[in-house]
DNA sequence: TAGAAGTATGCAACCGATTTCAATACATTT
DNA sequence: AAATGTATTGAAATCGGTTGCATACTTCTA
């Protein structure tokens, strides 16, 4: 391997010390016009490059961040991980990336491995399968922030960037309602994530706030993925008055049940109003267009990692450890998969 | 800040030299088992961690890999990374992700940050302006490899990881032309991407083998994303005589241009026939759904990540060095929107 | 039993940038 | 001219793990 040239080379070659050029590289002020210049020219010159573990050892911090992801191949999770990527290379910040695959057991082998990787933030969304947060204890004891986004553990103090749930829910049961819908299910996730336990209580609000009785038969967990239609829909099928509306808790399922309802010849949404959840691609390029929730999905990964290097910077640690939760704005898009009037 | 536990402070507890403890926690062969595991437990008790920064510096390596991609939030890309986590987690990599966001500025920009982030190694898709790879040199001088993958640069002594773009195509297009389609129309990105310059041979070869002649008309580069159908269309409509087949370089792309179509009554595949590219989600779920090429993404996240990182390994360099592409298996997928017996 | 060979451990010099504490040079004020 | 202030620069310690070479101690061979 070839020789690396390091600030000692360059304050030989300058005649001056190393001290000195250090702090002309850094822009440190105490240095004057003239030798800045004469050092930067001649690091330049020689091909210098600064060595980020020389300089985070002494300094402590890494400029790095880790996220954590239940998975990266998800629309909604690449879309969140470009908005972050985008304010953290503006800050000057790395972003170091893992994915949980949904496993508690990864997450917590992930959480080691940024800790160990020393990432000046964290920041997280958790497996389904995660009910504790100790594994996050080590970051807690040494203050290094963790924020979370969409999926955020119940009962904490780390703050958390999210959408009303509960809301977003109220307002697509309330508008099947008023599309003249009497039995409406609602198919979501693993219920250990407080995303689709709020919606869960949404669901339930909006009913009983418009005189239904909650029914637990019209709830189904399922896997969300793309060939959870026919699953649904067989179990649907099964239930007796048919419901009339299917509230589905991501765009990719509620677009599965769609085509399997086209294929059984039920009318959407003249036999069955579906609403979906997310606002992807999908729900747009579908025949019904699906009436969906919008997610702020790249805005969600801006606002996180903005709010988490703003705290690293200012170095005004207490504005995170006070804001408790940050819900950005999520909206009812309403088309014709639940759209019963023309 | 609390003060950190080192191998001194390990080495004072348990009354040995921090060589030994530094030896000993890496698992050298020459600590005594007694010794070893007397350093282990008081290490284990004392909350050791140790300092990457301190290991990077002294061994000069990162043990991360950079990764460069276009866009982030792309069904492609998203896959592919998804793939890459895999295999680099599994072999105690961490990834350092960045977007150019399709721009040649971003991503010299880019490509400095990883090289002074120092990675052990390179993953690049070029973004769609880059027409050279000078911004590349500094790794190539330091012996740092650079492996390219979907998108790659032409002319240059770096491995590729890439499907046969130009078979794909010509495949499509004979399928096409079996179908009875007597003017296909094909729709690409950026010519400068190799991934668009390769489809476009494997286009103009399928037609000069069955006889037909190539006609510049017939082609139009466009962005490829999700409103992009009703362009093409309107471009596709003011060709006389009308076409019958088409070619859509991406999925989201077909799906539109498919949208519109059907918008307009134009019935596909009868009136004419469309075949996309990826085989991405949406593929499978618009009506008819829409044949395409199989796009092994993940599977090239995971043979990129592989190749680097042997390479990395073995020190065996010249496996990565000789070898200069890697082809993996892509295939037509035939469906409805280009299926005409029926 | 001397000497060879092997095993276990330690010393001290790295890796390269940062930073504290001072020193020096120069300008300004009284 | 002396005193005070200010702008530049430097010496040396530090961050914490790794590693070449040296040393102490066993065990084995001739």
């Amino acid at each position: 391997m070839k020789k690396e040239i390091t600030i000692y080379d360059i304050a030989a070659d300058v005649g001056l010390s190393p001290t000195t050029v250090s702090r002309a590289l850094s822009n440190h002020p105490r240095v004057k016009e003239v030798t800045r210049n004469k050092i930067l020219h001649a690091a330049k010159n020689m091909g210098y490059q600064s060595n980020i573990f020389a300089s985070s050892l002494r300094k402590r911090r890494s400029k790095s961040i880790g996220v954590i992801v239940p998975r990266l191949n998800s629309a909604f999770q690449s879309s969140v991980l470009a908005g972050m990527e985008k304010i953290a290379t503006q800050a000057g910040y790395n972003l170091i990336i893992s994915q949980s695959m949904e496993s508690l057991e990864k997450e917590i082998s992930n959480t080691k491995i940024m800790f160990n990787s020393r990432v000046d933030g964290l920041l997280v969304s958790k497996a389904g399968t995660t009910d504790n947060i100790e594994h996050f204890q080590p970051f807690f004891q040494k203050d290094i922030p963790v924020l979370f986004f969409d999926r955020v553990p119940e009962n904490n103090h780390c703050t958390g960037v999210v959408i009303n749930n509960t809301q977003a829910i109220y307002d697509a049961t309330a508008h099947l309602i008023k599309e003249g819908c009497k039995r409406i299910v609602h198919v979501l996730g693993n219920l250990q994530i407080n995303v689709y336990a709020d919606r869960l209580k949404g669901y339930k609000y909006a009913l009983m706030d418009h005189g239904f009785v909650f029914n637990a038969d019209n709830v189904f967990t399922n896997e969300l993925d793309e060939d959870s239609g026919e699953r649904i829909v067989e179990k649907i099928l099964k239930l007796n008055p048919r419901p009339d509306g299917l509230l589905v808790s991501n765009d990719t399922s509620a677009a599965s049940c769609l085509i399997a309802l086209k294929k059984r010849g039920i009318k959407v949404p003249e036999d069955l109003a579906i609403v979906g959840f997310n606002n992807d691609l999908i729900s747009r390029m579908v025949e019904p267009n699906i009436s969906t929730i919008n997610y702020p999905s790249y805005h969600m990964g801006e606002v996180a990692m903005k709010n988490l290097i703003n705290h690293l910077d200012d170095e005004n640690q207490e504005i995170l450890q006070k804001t408790n939760t940050i819900t950005l704005r999520s909206a009812l898009i309403i088309r014709d998969s639940s759209n019963r009037k023309h």
